[in-house]
DNA sequence: TTAGATTTGTTAAAAATTTAACAGCTATTT
DNA sequence: AAATAGCTGTTAAATTTTTAACAAATCTAA
């Protein structure tokens, strides 16, 4: 299949929580605007995703629940799955922890990190917190490949640096403070305060 | 001034923060490729914001630091400011506050609300949290005007009905359920599950 | 069995966003 | 003072993303 949309792969992945949502309640089937209507998008929009990652409705009975979720995870999910670091173990790091557990999706916290003493040694919510300084170890004996930065602002940059060194392949960057795109590492930003600020603006006019 | 694309919006608010950090730094006055580098985008797509928000360069000194900064706070900044509650006062809920905390941005998080006795009538880093229950009567007391939602997910539609009936502006929804829109509530939803999710998506290929 | 109502799948159009191109200043160098 | 180099501001082009439009398929009901 060719690559697709980033605005797609995006929403496959509310498209198969949503999904899993329902089939808890007992649907077996859905229409394109159920969707729709769930996720607050047009109809349209789900129908031309849908067909983008190539799977097929019945007409008037609409897509099989069951097949599209794991359609989607053909598409999604790596075989084995992607194992995650969270670095900085702050109540941000935590959340993201507590936000996976039990869920069973491919993508898995395996290990978190800190300097703080308090925090290293102990497990939260079955995710083991390890010392930074342990960091390329770990990285390599628990095979991660995405490290999600939770630390305080000023520590990312050179964090990034190790993460690369240690042949991280993508990072999630929770900090403020922008990271310079680094060589064959996929970079995905994102600024809590920016989105509070946009809210803000739309509020106003 | 006509209204500015979504993602300009955004971008304003990156803008002013690594100004800031510049201005820090003891840096008066910024290229458009400075910028760009910081924040690593393009320098075209700075120019073409700053042209969007009428400002104008001086030409091969770049752009006046604290001229720009004080531009964006008044397209970005309401002139009282934004005063918004934060609802439920679990990790991330933390994670907003602190974030907030010192920051002396126009949007001030005045208030928090949980059920959990524990947290209840206790300060975090200068934020009182009260019982959900007070949830109108101090939005109207603090002139709340948004609310960022960090509860459980199951909770976050009836109280979006809540918030509405009570005269809320805008909501961020940090929970992974989907609201539907309410009439003339600005919504902005973020999934930290589907960014990671990207993330893993990209790596793979 | 014909008409009507639904709902999908897809192509085409529209809208939003990003990128390119380049003219026009201004400082610097020769 | 003429040539050069560096940056800005802006219009135009390209790309990406969303929305519209509608034919085709399937069920329901008269």
């Amino acid at each position: 299949m060719k690559r697709l949309p980033d605005k797609t792969v995006e929403r496959l992945s509310q498209y198969r929580r949503t999904l899993n949502n329902q089939l808890a309640k007992g649907k077996t089937h859905i229409f394109s605007h159920e969707i729709a209507n769930l996720l607050h998008i047009t109809p349209v929009q789900v129908r031309r995703d849908i067909m983008l990652i190539g799977y097929s409705g019945t007409l008037r009975k609409g897509y099989d629940i069951s097949e599209m979720i794991e359609l989607i995870g053909t598409i999604i999910d790596t075989d084995q799955g992607v194992r995650i670091a969270v670095i900085g173990m702050g109540n941000l790091g935590k959340a993201f922890i507590h936000y996976m557990y039990e869920k069973r999706t491919k993508l898995k916290i395996v290990a978190a990190f800190d300097v703080n003493p308090d925090k290293i040694d102990k497990s939260y919510e079955d995710v083991y917190c390890y010392h930074l300084d342990k960091l390329e170890e770990i990285m390599i004996e628990k095979e991660i490949s995405v490290a999600i930065i939770a630390t305080p602002p000023e520590v990312a940059s050179p964090l990034a640096d190790r993460l690369k060194e240690a042949g991280i392949r993508g990072i999630l960057n929770y900090t403020p403070r922008p990271l310079s795109p680094r060589e064959g590492v996929y970079l995905e930003e994102h600024d809590m305060i920016t989105s509070l600020e946009k809210v803000a603006y739309f509020v106003k006019n």
